[in-house]
DNA sequence: ATGAAAGCGCTAACAG
DNA sequence: CTGTTAGCGCTTTCAT
């Protein structure tokens, strides 16, 4: 900026100034420095630009890893929520800065915020970790999070409607004359917690006996659930769908029935979750139940800019939706 | 900074010395000022440090949208290898700013640069921007480009063997029985171009005729793929085989085909590219051309500090492998 | 072992 | 309309 002075003739007052498009500076300087600024490739240095306004206009969006668990990013569902954020923050002319933090330390996510490198964060996933999202929240650090509404939560969180989606989808198997459901999905997650609250309201609701041993408790990765499905098969458990708490659970599963001689929805009824792109491709097309992602980013962005506002910003529940395809038919007698 | 110095009683050059953890700096003094400034919840303000020191961990990740063509962020592929990435990043430490810039606008991806913002670029996906990266490169900028290597170019690219993918999956096409195969991608791309190439050349390698009612040139865009073969169908071109030019793609052919009566691969074998993880969980499982994704962000990650190390960094190529599964067995005689 | 002072690149009073 | 000056939070000589 000082060589734009010295070539211009002007002091840095003026190129500042200048720059920022004051209307005080005459025309004729002001085109002379853009140009000179332009054919220079200079750009004004925003780090030292935020130090002097003490402000800033970018926004930490953080995906926990779990190291233990080899729970990555990998994720169709997290990797769209994640590119829908990035889209809903450009829009809204900020940066996005991306973090993978171990979950297991979460305060060093906070420390963009205490350091002045973010205005406040995002996060996407809540695992297992709401103390420590309590904590945080407790500090006053501006914080949204996709994941469930949980009882005695400081922080403000953003996520689908998980206890309807479990229930809608339970339903809907039972409808077709399902009895016997098995539940793939991670109890211990909140998310998955409210959707398997759902799934169990339902076959209370239709009197159907509640059986553990059809909760197969696995994460989101989908060589996990080839693993369950087959081991629910080989322990003869006798089931005749399966909710899964993801569309790629749900994919492995049916490719997993398959391979074993069972047919899709014939002998098994599958529901996924999520709605991804290929659920509509898979072969048969995968029913599931619809998140609205490009609304859940543009929500989690919201709330967090009302949140900034000062605004006392509360939970949001997103509706859910089941879209019924091929995966859950009828069962065939035989 | 300065509460901290008061509260410990020393000046502000000690803090500092402190929690850098200079070692000129008396023991007791250090854990004094280190509890003070955890329990406050401070943390070294980066942008200041950063601005003093002229240094900067940060590394720009831009992805291109090209708004005219509604090219979003969401093949799965590129998703991926944006977590890849983001991990290489973590693991040296650097943070990630994640930029969605418009595709006619590059230059705006180097102000991030010119502006301080980051030391470097990493551009996932090269488009048909050629000639801005070229400019970019010439200005010295730091960049390393997800895509394919060009003639005359300047900018430093890391990618799939694209000639060789397209030969490869073009061949075992052909080697299964198949005649017409037809290619659905949008040539004017860089990496397709040279899987375009790939397959012409087995083509002639076997004398085979190259028919261009076979090329469908779609953007990544599944909704695209399913008017693209319903075209090919209904202009009854004549076809045995699809080479698509990603797994999404591929899928949605493989769905299009099945709504038309068509059955995979006894009528038409299909091959895809990139080996997404649902690729082998398909059905039928889906033949693919596998990308090394996450050897492609190290290696992405990696030239770009050759680069900054001042080494002049040439372009890589990383290996692809051909997948065979169901997609693409042999024709069947009727 | 610690403090005082200067300066990274920028902007915003305040003068002129 | 433009220049001078001070200071954002930090590190680092140079003294002490």
């Amino acid at each position: 900026m000082a060589d734009i002075a010295r070539l211009a003739g002007v002091s840095t007052s003026t190129v500042s100034r200048a720059l920022s498009g004051s209307p005080v500076v005459n025309e004729e300087t002001r085109t002379r420095i853009t140009e000179l600024a332009r054919s220079l490739n200079y750009t004004i240095n925003i780090g030292a630009k935020n130090l002097r306004l003490q402000q800033n206009r970018t926004v930490a969006v953080v995906v926990p890893y779990d190291s233990t668990s080899g729970q990555n990013i990998s994720d169709p569902f997290f990797l769209r929520m994640l590119g829908s954020v990035a889209d809903a923050l450009t829009e809204r002319g900020f940066d996005m800065l991306l973090s993978r933090v171990d979950a297991e330390q979460l305060d060093s996510a906070a420390a963009l915020y205490d350091g002045g490198r973010a205005v406040g964060i995002i996060l996407i996933g809540q695992w297992h970790h709401h103390d420590q999202l309590n904590e945080l929240a407790a500090r006053q650090v501006p914080l949204v999070v996709w994941g469930a509404h949980l009882a005695q939560q400081l922080y403000c969180t953003v996520g689908g409607d998980n206890f309807s989606g479990g229930e809608v989808a339970t339903n809907h198997l039972i409808d077709v004359g399902r009895r016997r459901i098995a539940f793939l999905g991670d109890v211990e997650l909140p998310e998955v917690a409210q959707r398997h609250a759902g799934y169990r309201e339902a076959l209370a609701r239709h009197r159907l006996p509640i059986d553990p041993g059809l909760v197969v408790p696995i994460s989101f990765v989908a060589e996990r659930a080839r693993a369950a499905v087959q081991g629910l098969i080989d322990r003869k458990v006798g089931f005749d769908a399966i909710f899964a708490c993801s569309d790629v659970l749900a994919m492995t599963a049916v490719s997993t029935l398959r391979e074993n001689g069972l047919q899709v929805p014939n002998d098994v009824a599958v529901v996924g979750y999520d709605d991804i792109e290929l659920a509509a491709y898979f072969n048969p097309p995968l029913s599931t139940v619809r998140q609205l992602i490009d609304a859940g980013g543009r929500a989690l962005v919201d709330s967090l800019f009302s949140l900034l506002a000062g605004k006392r910003e509360l939970p949001k529940v997103l509706p859910t939706e089941l879209i019924i395809r091929a995966t859950s038919g009828p069962q065939r007698i035989r």
